[in-house]
DNA sequence: CACACTCCACCAAGTGGTTGGTTGAGGATG
DNA sequence: CATCCTCAACCAACCACTTGGTGGAGTGTG
């Protein structure tokens, strides 16, 4: 891993930790083993860092939506394993969070985050406009609590598809 | 209004601005109208002042739910007044997420959400533990796009009743 | 040599918090 | 009435420390 990617995941690791309110580059440096400094080397400003970051988590959430079946069998599974990945990987989804908020106030987070919802949308074709926002909003919502949110999310898919259990 | 009440009011609205990565105790105090070190002869630390912005969130979101009428009736009621909260003020809704992510590291924080969770769970009693949840989380989610919240809890409620329209 | 990389020392601009002191209202005391 | 005292409210100046960011000098490598 170079010191590049090392510094973006000590940044990543540092919001999933303290929140963007917490976000230290010394602390970053640090804990990728160089000054503080030398991270200036390779992002010019926080800001830069922070949009590396945002790439990064980008990266880590393309959904591995396949077009294939029912637009049922594609909420199941699609529902399904975001449900497993918020379970699995919390943090993620707490930097995800995160930049929810900061997108307020940061427009090039906002177009990251936008981005990221319209992959969402695209995967739900066939649905009606609103069960797709509901389903987005639920799946923010779920984040908060990794334990529950499989459950949670079955449960959604289940009304969804008008009662019947969902298969994934 | 006090000054105390003031600095209470001027610390939630930067909040909203700025999240808790932008409160600055001299920008609050400022905005308040006073010198920061006077802000310190009403609140020791910093904390005490997040303290007070918490506890001043809880009054904002006591919710006046009524024990009458059937769950179904409870529900539509509970989601069109929260639907209807979030699209009128979302400002709150925003501190709330920024507290949801920070009762994560304040445990202090946490209780408070912890408790304003347990309102919300005991005002849908009646309904599956799974389907709290879902209301739970969905609010949450939909908290991030005010305008579309209303709709969103809409089809919520909708669903949770078996197709038959939220009636609020 | 040129170049990427790294650190040390440094800086200006804050940060939360403290100190010492002023003001003015209110309550006793004479 | 005048005088003294108390106390909350308030501020200017200051403190120790941290922040993001810079400059320069040294290192190794192609």
């Amino acid at each position: 891993m170079s010191k590049r990617e090392a510094l973006i995941i000590a940044a990543y690791e540092a919001i999933a930790r303290e929140g963007f309110e917490g976000l230290r580059l010394r602390a970053v440096a640090a804990q990728a083993g160089i000054d503080h400094s030398t991270l200036h080397h390779y992002f010019g400003t926080k800001q830069d860092l922070v949009d590396a970051v945002v790439g990064h988590v980008t990266d880590q959430v393309r959904t591995g939506a396949s077009a294939d079946g029912s637009r049922e069998e594609r909420l199941c599974r699609h529902l399904g394993m975001v449900g497993a990945a918020i379970a699995e990987r919390p943090e993620l989804h707490i930097v995800l969070r995160e930049l929810d908020l900061r997108s307020l106030r940061d427009p090039r987070t906002r177009a990251t985050v936008a981005a990221h919802e319209e992959g969402w949308r695209s995967s739900l074709t066939g649905f009606a406009r609103g069960e797709v926002e509901l389903v987005i909003a639920t799946v923010k919502g779920a984040s908060l609590h990794p334990e529950q949110a499989p459950a949670v999310l079955k449960d959604l898919c289940q009304l969804l598809r008008g009662g019947r259990p969902c298969t994934f």
